[in-house]
DNA sequence: CTTCTGTTCAACCGATTGGTTGAACAGAAG
DNA sequence: CTTCTGTTCAACCAATCGGTTGAACAGAAG
């Protein structure tokens, strides 16, 4: 799973680190700070750590024997540059589909493309 | 895996499942249809499918024994509403930063918190 | 009826994931 | 030096994932 955007959205995608995300926007942490709440082991937590990491969504300064976690926020562009192309892409074609729907005579609009009939009716 | 947050980012965090999402934004298609450009079987496809219909991401209607996919943008929401809460606070918490760092002395901003010495200096 | 097409279900497989325990390493402190 | 604290590495395990093949089902069509 090489892809930048696959990995971010991965990452996002477990409720623990999303949470260790949005501790994180509050303030930088170290590992057994960010470990206390949940009741997984602190080795656990490091491993979640190294996920948002590998996408580049954390990184670690080295101070002392401590390694605080820092957010990086700038990574979020990525994923709603994405997510706002092809929500922009749908809502337009919505947005056309009511025009022609809007444009056309009602009893065409509420039964759309009846079955053609194999003959000309009787 | 329960929450929805956690399907919708889990959905897209596959490339293959991301494409079928940007394909579907310019218009419906069936399962054969969108099997069609990838070198995986179709059953795969309806799989990956299935993911995404879970996630609320895509909807699926009868006609025949056809069934078109719909994709449903609203769900989009739930993430950019998540993102947005914590690139906020991280950027805001970044900008605060900022200022604090503007009213401070140069000396005292480029060597933040110097180890107290244990005694005054001789 | 039988056949063909579109789709899904079921079982299986190898790779990855999220968790564990136990050992190791780095730096502060006794 | 030894010890303590914070962190990571390594091996293992059960569960999930993305893929396969083969069978089944639903509806159109011969």
């Amino acid at each position: 799973m090489a892809d930048p955007l696959s990995r971010v959205f991965s990452a996002l995608a477990d409720p623990t680190r999303r949470d260790m995300v949005a501790r994180l926007a509050a303030g930088d942490a170290t590992v057994n700070e960010l470990a206390a709440p949940y009741d997984v082991t602190v080795q656990a937590v490091s491993k979640h750590l190294k996920v948002l990491q590998d996408a580049g969504l954390v990184s670690r300064s080295r101070e002392a024997q401590r390694r605080p976690v820092h957010l990086e926020a700038k990574v979020f562009d990525l994923m709603t540059k994405w997510i706002e192309l092809y929500r922009r892409e749908a809502e337009e074609r919505y947005r056309r589909l009511d025009d022609v729907l809007a444009s056309m005579p009602d009893d065409v609009a509420t039964h759309p493309a009846p079955p053609p009939q194999t003959g000309a009716p009787s």
